[in-house]
DNA sequence: TCACCGCATTGATTTACATCAACCCATCCG
DNA sequence: CGGATGGGTTGATGTAAATCAATGCGGTGA
């Protein structure tokens, strides 16, 4: 029981990195390749006009002390299909997502994948930890993360108690979420899932700072294969709900990544568990 | 979003409460019937005295606060298939598990039912909460719990920040151990299920203040439908697959709950995925 | 330009698990 | 004592979703 924001080892960084996708295929690396622009941390003002800020957890910190966060966050460019935390490495850092999307998942050792969680901007990364990271994590799209080291992140959680209850408040959220996956994974047909998680991602983009959905248009970043991954299917069988639910007037599906939902209402009753 | 740990309602209670299973059937009640005896809190030395103590939140109290910690915990008895947390109420309470195990689940309006957890002593509940409870909880056997109620508890947190630490370091265990869930409810086959369920079982059993299950004997506490709501199997599956596991000599069902692991090594070849 | 590749859709077939059903064996209780 | 009840096992059958397979489509690069 080492303490879970105890000591770190990584040096200090610089301002702003950039972990390109430059292999070949997805390889991974437990350390990308970083792209160094400047150095020292962020710029003071970074954090004051960040546009997360409000709904994450850096909300805490008052805008007197804003410079102690700048100071240590240390932000970084992901690009499109790039694996940034590995399974059961070491967990050195933490992450708050600012723009993009990137998802979380574990797996099996012959390659088998249950995504748990895709992280929006706002979304805190790293609370899942113990001495080593519990889960994958991986950029669907370009991503900007702020990254905190371990021991950084502990003096500041020593310097700001509201933080620390903060970062409670957002396990608080992860658990009743990951509460609700597992019945959706234990006890849900595939049209139940699909649905439960069209109306999750309506939801999602209402609350932060993306641009809102308007009539019930989604954009969803993530492939079918990351759906079926997320949901426990397989691609075909998320590929056959929605052309149902197509085929039901309930949704409307558009070239690429597009969505549209049609009845929210019927979406709803299928979700609760009626069929 | 109004706090995690914000105004509770509910008045101050008595020393000991019992939680009797009178009802015909396991009927909810929201409010369970109690039993008074004695009144004002538990004795001073309640928790110095506490066999969980060390391996629950409580452990991070000194010994010479100990007395603030008595002072708000009330300490009920709950009687088998007594429920006594309903998913959906108000939040008023937290619990620690002192003795028994207890039952986390969700439901589905058609009855499903996803078990999400079984806490043993030393489990603290109430973590995945905002204003209501997320999840349901009933005793299994004759349960004890210390109860605190939120203000208390957030009095506590205010007067004692390495309790946060701790509750934050109890929500990022349960977190890894809900997406370890989600691997298996979205990925492995029932037969992966139920050796990964009997190794944690194992695992489990190795740590807390409970008797040491010697020779891989483990008493399982639930019902076969009680493993299936957890896997997200039936009970014949269950029942079928531990049957299959004596037929290869890898477990012994005895009479009862008791089962006896008598290859560790073939049960985490399957749970791993290899079949 | 065309070949290649990743992603998606749709159809045919298989299968792991659920469902339906019968039965055993405790315990409880009138 | 005897019927009811709850938990567990095992067998026969059904089915939702996986698997196998073919096709289309849009980008990308030689």
């Amino acid at each position: 029981m080492s303490g879970y924001f105890g000591a770190g080892t990584r040096a200090p960084e610089s301002e702003l990195e950039i972990i390109m996708s430059d292999m070949p295929s997805c390889q991974f690396e437990s350390r990308p390749r970083r792209i160094v622009i400047g150095s020292g941390g962020v710029q003071a003002d970074f954090c004051t006009n960040c546009s997360v800020r409000p709904t994450s957890v850096c909300s805490v910190i008052e805008p007197s002390d804003i410079s102690r966060l700048a100071e240590v966050a240390v932000e970084t460019i992901i690009s499109p299909g790039r694996g940034f935390i590995e399974e059961g490495a070491p967990a050195t850092d933490f992450f708050n997502v600012t723009s993009g999307t990137v998802k979380l998942f574990k797996a099996l050792p012959d390659g088998r994948r249950q995504i748990t969680g895709f992280a929006a901007p706002g979304h805190f990364l790293g609370l899942a930890v113990s001495d080593s990271y519990a889960f994958g994590a991986e950029a669907i799209d370009t991503v900007r993360v702020c990254r905190f080291s371990r021991e950084k992140m502990s003096e500041l959680l020593d310097d700001f108690p509201k933080l620390e209850r903060r970062l409670l408040e957002e396990a608080s959220n992860e658990l009743v979420a990951a509460q609700n996956q597992m019945l959706l994974l234990g006890r849900k047909t595939a049209r139940e899932r699909v649905a439960s998680f069209l109306l999750d991602q309506m939801q999602a983009g209402l609350l932060p700072g993306q641009p809102p959905p308007s009539g019930g248009r989604l954009h969803l970043p993530m492939t079918r294969g990351d759906i079926a991954d997320y949901l426990g299917l397989t691609i075909e069988t998320v590929s056959r709900t929605l052309s149902w639910m197509r085929s039901q007037g309930m949704i409307e599906v558009g070239k690429g990544y597009a969505i549209t939902i049609v009845s929210t209402a019927k979406l709803e009753v299928l979700a609760a568990g009626n069929s």
